[in-house]
DNA sequence: AAGCACACCTGCTAGC
DNA sequence: TGCTAGCAGGTGTGCT
């Protein structure tokens, strides 16, 4: 579910709601979203420890704890952090890990599809730890148009393999990738290679205000209502959305049916007559 | 290197 | 109404 604009509105809500605060006890009931260490790992990895700044690294949530180790968490498809406050809150159905907090509320992780992951890590040791964020692309909001140029440039594949793969640019998912492309005006099956200057400006200046548009609308919830904030509330990007999501409905830009067709298993949208 | 298929799970919806 | 197939925002592996 979540992708670049959900996870850092969870990043900023974080931030500004449980940052400062010091774990007391922690309750692990699902072993898979601990399974890349085990529940006494991130038990023992948290309880005492104070909350103390709340960054992200592509679709990785990485909170530092005031021992310095980071409380990293992957939502993946269906994966929710919640604010409950008080332990009494009613219990969501697939909640997996609760942290009691000093100032008797609870940060909960819920996750249905219990594809996300919740570990401690030594952030000086990613590459054993955490190898996920050790080996991801650089963020999108921090490169130039030379940098999109070298990552994509020398690449005989897919722009959307390109702009999905978190080695080439880290946080960009299924939604925003199609949302980028239809922007830039080019179709998500060129060839990084065969790009052009004026395309990669284009695709350069989408990236950014794309992004940029979906974290001030706080993120897409789609109709399953998957991705939703700290508070349970939805994101309002859905609403803006050219393509994604839009099979049949006239493209925003030229009024022409948007077009759905099945991409490496997975839905893309797109409209043959801006995106060449 | 790139591109598949498939695996990991649950839940919702469209279609019969 | 009730069943089933298909699909879902992500990533990793293993095979061609």
């Amino acid at each position: 579910m979540p992708e670049l604009p959900e996870v850092e509105t969870v990043r900023r809500d974080l931030e500004a709601l449980v940052v400062g605060a010091r774990v007391e006890r922690v309750v692990v009931t699902g072993a898979r979203t601990v399974r890349r260490t085990s529940a006494e790992a991130v038990r023992a990895g948290l309880e005492g420890r104070a909350l103390v700044a709340a960054g992200r690294r592509g679709k990785y949530l990485c909170v530092t704890l005031d021992d310095g180790r980071w409380l990293v968490v992957h939502l993946r498809m269906s994966g929710q952090l919640l604010v409950a406050d008080a332990p009494s809150a009613p219990l969501l159905a697939h909640t997996h890990v609760r942290l009691a907090l000093d100032d008797g509320r609870e940060l909960r992780f819920v996750d249905p599809r219990t594809f996300g992951e919740v570990v401690v890590v030594d952030p000086a040791r990613l590459d054993d730890e955490a190898p996920g964020i050790a080996s991801l692309g650089p963020e999108p909001l921090d490169i130039d148009v030379a940098g999109l140029t070298r990552v994509l440039r020398p690449r005989r594949r897919q722009l959307k393999a390109l702009l999905t793969d978190q080695h080439v640019i880290a946080g960009i998912g299924n939604i925003y990738a199609d949302e980028i492309a239809h922007a830039a005006g080019v179709r998500f099956d060129r060839l990084g290679a065969s790009l052009t200057r004026p395309e990669l400006a284009r695709l350069h200046a989408s990236m950014q205000s794309i992004l940029t548009a979906a974290i001030g609308a706080r993120g897409s919830t789609l109709s399953d209502a998957q991705y939703v904030d700290l508070g349970g509330l939805g994101g309002g990007y859905q609403e803006h959305h050219a393509v994604y999501d839009r099979e049949g409905q006239p493209c925003l830009r030229c009024g022409r049916p948007v077009l759905r067709v099945a991409w490496s298993g997975r839905s893309t949208f797109f409209c043959r007559r801006c995106q060449r």
